[in-house]
DNA sequence: CATATCAATCGTAATATTACGATAAACCTT
DNA sequence: AAGGTTTATCGTAATATTACGATTGATATG
């Protein structure tokens, strides 16, 4: 009885791995460089600096933004996409909160 | 010509969406957070704390192991596992550093 | 209004992921 | 050697991801 079975997954379990896989293409991971770094945020200029197609930079800027990590705005004809700053930052506070358990030196076995 | 179109992803860009994606699932985020946290890190122990079968868990620890993040280590009967030190803190330095960009300021469109 | 531009969506194909039970392999115990 | 325990792998099915070209819809421009 000493071991707990875990039901289910825990809220930030979920949203971590959420974020993660948000995260889990280079594609992502270059548009988010690009949001984080760059001004210019239309669309179009996205499309230009990846090796990939309109289309799937369509799709990869759609999950990114049903990730919560960015947003969308509309710009005459273009979009302008940038970060979404209070999900970002709940994403580091995550990250950070994650990560600090590190501190902690446990491992023993290996 | 203002734009560069880029040839490929960065090595960057491509190790951080390996990492992301290897936490990518709330079953390994469980996983890590178990290893990170506590010091029994037997294959068996984990199995009993996931809601899902020993082969699922084993295929879990196989991706977490062939990204890099833990490490097996047989202990009689039983497999050991626990967080890849050395790897964990380059992943930790890497997003460090992706997440350090944010400081400066650079949104405006949106 | 006609046309061009920009971005999303559709349709589709190839591949990857996730899950499970069953089985195999490796190791201890008796 | 036989039996039990632990973990990995196999086989398989369901679903998701990734990519592309083609098309659509919206907005600007002539």
């Amino acid at each position: 009885m000493g071991a707990s079975k875990i039901i289910d997954y825990t809220e930030e379990q979920i949203l971590v791995a959420k974020y993660a896989k948000a995260l889990s293409h280079p594609a992502r991971m270059a548009i988010m460089q690009l949001l984080l770094t760059k001004q210019s945020c239309i669309c179009g200029d996205i499309v230009d600096e990846l090796p990939i197609s309109q289309s799937t930079v369509s799709q990869h800027l759609k999950e990114l933004k049903e990730a919560g990590l960015i947003r969308g705005q509309i710009d005459g004809v273009s979009i302008c996409y940038c970060i979404n700053e209070s999900e970002w930052a709940k994403l580091t506070e995550l990250l950070g909160h994650f990560f600090e358990k590190r501190h902690v030196k446990t491992s023993s076995c290996c």
